[in-house]
DNA sequence: CAACAATCTTTTCTACTATAATCATTCTTC
DNA sequence: GAAGAATGATTATAGTAGAAAAGATTGTTG
């Protein structure tokens, strides 16, 4: 317990130029936000057999059927190489389909299986029921701060140009 | 909860019931930052040889000299598994060293190189200039609306007992 | 001192993520 | 109708992540 070294590194314990400081809050933040996201899909995976992004995809295949991959992608904010291996273990374990559109044989449309339904209809909720009852809890503003702290640094990191696949149709 | 027998699933467009709504808005704003972090990681592995995990950890690193890889991990809100990796990569970029306590040699403690000193001193900022740019433009009250929201969601969803390693009289 | 417990790091395994390259299919143009 | 562009899904590659288990070392106890 004792502190071994006892080198003297004349280190100065830095200036900490206050913008270091900040920065460094939000860098944590955001990891902390992220590793409890992280710890909550494999709590999730033990008890419900899907993980978070799989139910998040799950949920918007339920909610919109036969969506392609690149859509869905659009819709979960995640790149279309990402959901191939997200729909291949969706698909093994039986929670949807994969049919292919006989006009367009390129496209492939995502459908829910009758188990892929139920397990969205019995859905643990996403976050988890103790963050539910905590949220639940707090007012109004606090809610708001929170939901829109979130978009706030999404927006400033993602750059005001680029705001989700909204309908941009110039291609 | 209880569905009574639904004998009409004619894929109505769902009934939506508001938590759904919210929930989906939620989880899509933490995909959101979450994917714009890791996109930043990416640009900033090119212009700088650093991703952002790499970078936060040195950050740490040089804040304070010595650590072990544990503590680090408290620090930066990692698993000790995943900061083996991150460790791993930063040592064969001489970023840092690790060297093994004398008395006790399980412990091994991380030390920065000088030139990974030098690169925190240089750090790019890690959120991107543009973000910095942005972020200074908003109004006290936004800044803070940002930062507070990202930590009571941190807080929420990792649970009220478990508060990070906030060592207030440690310094 | 030998057996056991405690502690710290690393390895192994699975999953998620993105970019770039590749493959299959359709559309366009001549 | 064939060459080439365009589009959609996938693979290849690499970084990141956590859990569980293994490895190494130290402390404790009989």
């Amino acid at each position: 317990m004792n502190k071994p070294p006892a080198e003297d590194h004349r280190r100065r314990p830095a200036p900490k130029s206050g913008k270091v400081q900040r920065d460094l809050e939000l860098l944590r933040a955001v990891r902390r936000v992220m590793q409890a996201f992280d710890l909550h899909s494999h709590q999730l995976a033990s008890s419900s057999q899907i993980t978070l992004p799989q139910l998040l995809c799950l949920m918007a295949v339920v909610a919109e059927e036969g969506m392609t991959s690149r859509r869905i992608a659009g819709e979960i904010f995640a790149s279309a190489s990402t959901l191939v291996g997200v729909l291949d273990r969706l698909e093994s374990k039986q929670l949807i389909d994969r049919v292919r559109d006989p006009r367009d044989r390129r496209q492939i449309h995502i459908v829910p299986t009758e188990a892929g339904r139920r397990l969205v209809a019995a859905a643990p909720s996403p976050f988890g029921e103790p963050f539910d009852r905590a949220f639940a809890a707090l007012s109004e503003a606090r809610q708001r701060q929170l939901v829109e702290g979130l978009e706030l640094m999404a927006d400033l990191m993602a750059g005001p140009e680029e705001r989700g696949p909204s309908s941009d149709s110039g291609r």
